[in-house]
RNA sequence: GGGCGUGUAGCACAGCUGGAUAAUGCACCGGCCUCCUAAGCCGGAGAUCGCGGGUUCGAAUCCUGCCGCGCCCGCCA
């Protein structure tokens, strides 16, 4: 609890040096108490007994009797060799519902470029996919929630193999071909009969099958190998027919994102720095650094060992026919983000993480900053890795259909007066919070199996959780409206000293919200911020319990503006993980 | 073979810049709707923190060795 720590630090390290020991470890071993029925901050007196001679218990102990009070403290206690300090709920009460949560702390406001999902335009978005386009869109929300100005930005890879075969095989085969490749293969989900890239996915599958068996494989290859070069040269009607190709799918993937409340502000393709000459310019300018080398036909690499690579060190930028690769421009979009920003952050895949350090290290080697990067593992079947050249997928579109299906179920058992829009409303927002949230709410760098039964869990420890707490409070709102009638002014109160244990709970909980931000924001892990949300919505569900806002004709305006004060911060933190505010379920 | 990551109750998962009794959810056992939405609340049981060494007053956390799993090691993207 940073808000308790700078009140009270000075009257700590006060009291370390009224009985000899070193104040300037205060600052680092002041600490929120892990034992949360002890206090908020501890101080472990372990560190002292040495210098002074003294057992922590008996340190912890002097301290306690040198501390001079304070009003955000409530009360010290020295227990086995810790010195605990607990807030003062009247104060803390006090300072949240004048100050708000997130205690006049000062944040400077930065500018973020955030690049996420950039999945290859060539079926329709996939669950394997979903764990970048989840992680990235809410950490642009939390950057949001911070104050940070944030550009969502969506890198195409509108050149090179897979769109080469996806426009490959609209051009060259027809309807019936593609059905009679992918004869046995499971049919595709007549729901999506009219969506693009659940269409067009088929030629992709059927192409990719037809290289891998048929006999006129070669010329096939040929042809694919011919487009890919023509692009990669920056061949303009090349990559007019291919963006024809993808556009189409890339619509279909963003309206499925759309679903999840996932969008972006700017797509940039990456051919863009082909034509514009960035990356022949970015070429040159590795060919006369002291690390670049030259392969025997031409090809040309940078020796990466030099700056500290380990295994193979030769990061290849340039063809021996003189074509870029998918790494070179990729640095020349960096280096163009560079302009568009001051701070970088991508989301990838762990597959990457070779990449972006040749990547990293070349933008060094150019005088350049490296982008900050947010690795997560792959998101796995139980059978395996997903992939949609296999047809080994659960497509998100399938997945949140199922979602709503399951949700609307649970709705109409638990609210048999629902009529059918309702149930579907809330079904849909339970459906794809759900989603959501059982994927950020584990940690980015852990192995994720993906598993029906996990995904559609509506229970405690789930957004539906969130969303319950929620709506409890903006029910009470309603009713405290209704109650006030003509004079719809917020109750005056006073703060009354005697809290019930579900308050103090609660402003406790609401103190630490930006300490978590801050931190999420800091180090890039969402997961902690919704296990955030998930605390606060049971602390305010306690509230609930021990404290009743409506008694019998009076509103306790006290509880009154606590509750309104949780709302509050579960609405944005709920926005903040895309989780769906509803005021009724 | 090398690099990076990961291993915590039956399952899933938090804690990893060292600090008290390892948090939470599912599943399991028991209790709570004449009272603001029970998708909730209260209680119980369940853990050799992968294994071995080391550093420390103190190790799930740091170091080291081993084992399992994942990803990467293309003039592919």
């Amino acid at each position: 609890m940073e808000l308790l720590k700078t009140n009270v630090i000075s009257r700590v390290e006060a009291a370390l040096e009224a009985i000899g020991g070193d104040a300037d470890l205060v600052k680092s071993l002041l600490q929120p108490a892990r034992e949360a029925d002890q206090g908020d901050l501890t101080l472990p007196c372990f560190p002292f007994a040495k210098a002074l001679k003294k057992s922590p218990v008996s340190i912890a102990e002097e301290l306690r009797a040198a501390m001079e009070n304070h009003e955000s403290i409530g009360d010290i206690n020295a227990v086995n060799g810790y010195l605990n300090i607990r807030v003062n709920p009247v104060w803390l009460a006090n300072h949240l519902l004048s100050v708000g949560v997130d205690n006049g702390m000062e944040k400077a406001k930065r500018s973020v470029l955030i690049e996420h999902t950039s999945a290859n335009p060539n079926g329709p978005f996939h669950v394997g996919r979903a764990r970048n386009a989840i992680l990235g869109d809410t950490l642009v929300r939390l950057h949001r929630l911070w104050g940070n100005e944030v550009t969502a930005e969506y890198y195409v890879d509108d050149m090179g193999k897979q769109v080469a075969v996806l426009a490959w095989a609209l051009n060259a085969l027809s309807r019936d071909d593609v059905e009679a490749l992918l004869e046995g293969r499971e049919a595709p989900n007549p729901l999506w009969a009219s969506k693009p890239d659940h269409q067009r996915v088929r030629w992709y599958q059927a192409a990719q099958l037809l290289r891998k068996e048929s006999e006129q494989s070669p010329e096939i290859e040929k042809a694919i190998g011919a487009l890919v070069h023509a692009s990669e040269n920056g061949d303009e009607a090349v990559l007019e027919s291919f963006e024809a190709a993808y556009q189409p799918v890339l619509d279909g993937m963003l309206a499925t994102l759309g679903r999840l409340g996932i969008t972006y502000d700017r797509f940039t393709k990456e051919s863009v720095f082909v034509t514009n000459g960035d990356v022949a310019s970015l070429m040159d300018e590795l060919g006369a650094l002291a690390i670049n080398g030259h392969a025997e036909n031409g090809a040309q690499y940078l020796d990466l060992g030099e700056r500290g690579l380990k295994g193979k060190t030769e990061f290849f930028y340039r063809r021996g026919d003189g074509s870029s690769l998918y790494a070179t421009r990729d640095i020349a979009y960096h280096r163009w983000k560079w302009t568009q920003s001051n701070e970088l952050i991508n989301v990838l895949g762990e597959d990457h993480k070779l990449q972006a350090q040749q990547v990293g290290l070349t933008l060094e080697e150019l005088g350049e900053p490296r982008p900050e990067v947010m690795f997560y593992s792959f998101i796995k079947l139980p059978e395996g890795k997903m992939s949609t050249r296999q047809g080994n997928v659960v497509f998100m579109d399938d997945l949140l259909e199922e979602a709503k299906a399951q949700a609307a179920n649970v709705v109409s058992e638990r609210r048999p007066e629902y009529d059918e829009e309702s149930v579907a409303t809330i079904a849909e927002a339970v459906g794809t919070s759900a989603v959501r949230f059982n994927i950020v709410n584990v940690s980015p760098e852990k192995g994720f199996t993906f598993r029906w039964e996990d995904a559609l869990s509506f229970e405690a420890g789930s957004a539906p959780f969130v969303m319950y707490s929620h709506t409890r409070a903006c029910s009470i709102l309603r009713n405290v409206e209704q109650h006030l009638g003509a004079n719809p002014q917020a109750p005056e109160f006073t703060i009354d000293a005697n809290m019930p244990d579900g308050l103090i709970q609660l402003l406790r909980t609401l103190a630490v919200h930006d300490d978590c931000l801050e931190k999420v924001i800091r180090e890039h892990r969402p997961h902690l911020f919704a296990e955030y949300i998930l605390q606060l919505s049971n602390a305010y569900n306690g509230f609930y319990r021990d404290c009743h806002i409506l008694d019998g004709d009076e509103v306790n305006g006290f509880y009154f503006a606590v509750s309104e004060l949780a709302r509050s911060t579960l609405n944005s933190g709920m926005e903040a993980l895309g989780i769906q505010r509803l005021e009724t379920m």
